[in-house]
DNA sequence: TGTACATCAGTGAACGCGCGTTCACTGATGTAC
DNA sequence: TGTACATCAGTGAACGCGCGTTCACTGATGTAC
């Protein structure tokens, strides 16, 4: 294992002979430590910017290494996206348990995200950065799991008994939106000055009544028959006008 | 000028010494290649991952003329977003011409904007892409852009008598939802094939849905008095439960 | 209108640098017996 | 347990390339008289 001198070298994996360790492990633990030095190093630049050779000095160990991890850049990215979405995941899994009026769904939906957030910062920024810039292969994979996600969120609403009537593409549609707003919120908070809890405060009052506004519109809603088009101008808001 | 025979190169502004134009029109000519060089090239990649040198040459000049117009790629950047701005205030214009019911203005309002993406596809692309990735100078830029975009939405909807009574806490909240949905909006008819109109079809559809659901919830909404803090639990939804 | 000089958009050579990728290698870890 | 060999994570030199920026330049356009 090389020394190297440099500031921003993460502190190497180093060979300890006398404790048992096996070889594999170690690959692990350099694997993550690459991955985790790609995430750092994402602080105020692109993925796309990033260079093989920052990444692997980064990571302690010689620009060839990362060869015996990845394919190249790309790769590492992909994996990269693997690996916060199963973060996000189990954002989801915590968020499903609770079943509670409107009101308390709300508050503690946007409480387990912003509390998500500041877990698993660099994950949820990777994602804000990487959803609509630079990488093409990042950005499909990226938008395929979020597409999963609000599905999968239809789903669920779909078992609600005030959606029971409720069209598919209605739900779908409803989900797309409550996902926009939660990625939006996500979005605020990290750009939030990390010291600053009463910008976030503001952020999280902001994003409940964006969600109660939408929960207002949802019992006036009134369903469509199915995803049939052609309906244009048979339905008349009889809201503001 | 250079006769660069690559094929990237841009149509070059020859001098034509025969025809009068003067030395700053031609400045300005190729400033402007400069700029609609680096657009294009923004197809699949971002602004961070893209150099001087490529720019220049696209545009048609030698890597050093470049500085003859821009203290370097960063200034670039800054003077697209004020170009892409500018478009999208023309499109707010318009949007604010019709007076109509919700409905009809809901649609005039996502088929304006569907036009302008359309018409304005590179600015649409560069601000999608730019405004959560890459350089910082970028993205605070354009993020100020759309909050003066949004707030000028909010000064509107404090004229609609049937929001006369909303806090400007509230107000703004609404027009954050709206501005949001557009954005949300724009980028999905960005990725969407440009071959596919029934594609796109369904993203009109979905939009017209999200902003008539909000609209739905709007009368339903108690005004809060003020943008004080402190009021949570006095508010209960009377929506599903 | 003609002449002499100033301006300045674009040129082209040169620089040092970090990049991705190749290659043959080292030496600790793992395995077969 | 001990020995002989295989594996393979990480090394280090080397390559050709495109980069941003410097510099002195050219020659058409612009201006003063």
């Amino acid at each position: 294992m090389r020394h190297n001198g440099s500031m921003n070298a993460r502190a190497a994996i180093t060979p300890r002979p006398s404790i048992a360790i096996t070889r594999s492990e170690r690959k692990r633990q350099t694997r993550e430590a690459l991955l985790e030095a790609a995430l750092e190093l994402l602080e105020d630049r692109s993925f796309g910017s990033l260079s093989l050779r920052e990444v692997a000095r980064s990571a302690g160990i010689v620009p060839t290494g990362f060869y015996r991890h990845f394919d190249g850049m790309e790769e590492l990215g992909l994996a990269l996206v693997d690996e916060s979405f199963r973060t996000l995941r189990q954002m989801i899994r915590s968020a499903r348990a609770g079943r509670q009026d409107t009101t308390n769904a709300i508050r503690a939906s946007v409480a387990i995200l912003v509390r998500h957030v500041h877990e698993h910062r660099l994950h949820f920024r990777f994602i804000a950065r990487e959803r609509s810039s630079g990488v093409p292969a990042l950005r499909r994979a990226i938008h395929n799991e979020i597409r999963l996600f609000s599905s999968e969120l239809a789903i669920d609403l779909a078992r609600m008994p005030f959606l029971g009537d409720w069209s598919s593409e209605d739900l779908h549609m409803v989900s797309g939106l409550l996902v926009d707003t939660m990625v939006s919120t996500a979005e605020a908070i990290l750009d939030a000055a990390p010291d600053d809890p009463a910008a976030e405060r503001e952020i999280v009052r902001m994003a409940e009544k964006r969600l109660l506004l939408i929960a207002l519109g949802v019992p006036r809603w009134r369903p469509s028959t199915a995803a049939s088009g052609g309906e244009r101008g048979e339905r008349r808001a009889d809201g503001p006008s």
